[in-house]
DNA sequence: CAGTTTTTTCAATCGCTATTGAAGTGATTG
DNA sequence: CAATCACTTCAATAGCGATTGAAAAAACTG
């Protein structure tokens, strides 16, 4: 875990040695951006855990094994293997099929766009749909006691049936903009794909 | 908190009572959507606590005072005190002047759709104008080394400089969208798809 | 197939955030 | 203006989800 000792014996590793200076700017753009990744994953209720590692593997040019990602990552063995799963059951990053090595090598999905709309579909579109049938379970519920015989029952029914109708017609618009954010994931944003990296 | 005595002599609470089945029904209506909403909070990142004070007020006929608020939400009056001041904080609920009352009574914000646009507003678009700036910055840090006069230094530069460059992609993207969505007040679906690409 | 290395699993632990409760501050009233 | 009632604050605590670490399982290797 030490720097090789530099061969030309002229240039020592210093802030001077272009080498260096290289490696510290890299490090510290890495680091800024891993640290904005995590932020935005834990925002969306991922685990920091896998936001880390799928920087760290989308951020390096070769893939990666379970010891170098805990290494980097400075996670356990344990939590390594883990969000490794976790994120292959998401689909955002894929094992390599590395003939001759002993270990598992991991690289990150490159194609970002899919990956989002994955989760838009897969998470955000089923809470967004859940949300629509109870507060529409809620509104058949009260509807029973809407026509109920004593009178200040049945305002209080249509008070709350009006409330709730409000809460199913977001919920509704919400579920509308995901499904057209999916959409436009998979055919629309084909224009936003190309100019996205490689994909042949 | 006990159901006063029915005036009519026959009528009993159980079951069978118009006025018991009603309130029930109300009941399990009403736990169905906070509940709802507790869950749609609570990954939105909101407190749990705020999600069911504003439940509580939202599906109530008349203002609230902290103690009926406590009372229904099983919190306490710190609790109460802070979640209120933070719901407030983000216009969701707003205090009512009640001229002749000791205690202070409140009231839901009921145009939700402005509600949720005010958070769209000050939480999602600052998030994600922030991870715009902070790849861009990232950006510009690799750029300074991508001229380097050592050959691999460049190359990893700008690898790592077109990963960066498709975050920024999709980050700018997403801004866009949340942009069009705060613009169009929700409904409006059709405009999202134009916010999207914004390239040919 | 026995030995060795890598990965997975899961109970225990850790750390963090939400909540409490009691003390402090402020408001209202007789 | 003193007494009471309402509200706020914040240090301590509880509860929960993420992480660890050690042990079991699986995958290689010679």
């Amino acid at each position: 875990m030490h720097a090789p000792t530099i061969p030309t014996g002229a240039a020592a590793p210093t802030a001077d040695d272009p080498r260096e200076r290289a490696r510290l700017a890299r490090e510290r753009a890495c680091l800024l951006v891993s640290d904005t990744l995590a932020e935005l994953m834990g925002f969306w209720n991922f685990k920091p855990s896998m936001g880390r590692v799928w920087a760290v593997l989308y951020l390096s040019r070769e893939p990666l094994d379970a010891d170098a990602i805990a290494e980097r990552t400075g996670l356990s063995a344990g939590s390594v293997s883990m969000t490794l799963a976790e994120l292959q059951r998401w689909g955002v990053i894929r094992r390599v099929p590395a003939p001759r090595a002993r270990r598992r090598h991991y690289e990150a999905e490159t194609d970002i766009v899919e990956l989002v709309t994955r989760v838009l579909r897969e998470r955000e579109l089923r809470l967004v749909e859940q949300a629509v049938d109870r507060f529409e379970e809620a509104m058949r519920i009260l509807d029973e006691e809407a026509g109920s015989s004593v009178p200040d029952e049945m305002i209080h029914a249509r008070f709350l049936h009006t409330r709730v109708e409000s809460l199913a017609r977001l919920a509704r618009a919400g579920r509308g903009v995901v499904q057209q954010l999916v959409r436009a994931g998979l055919f629309d944003l084909g224009a936003i794909r190309d100019a996205l990296p490689r994909r042949r």
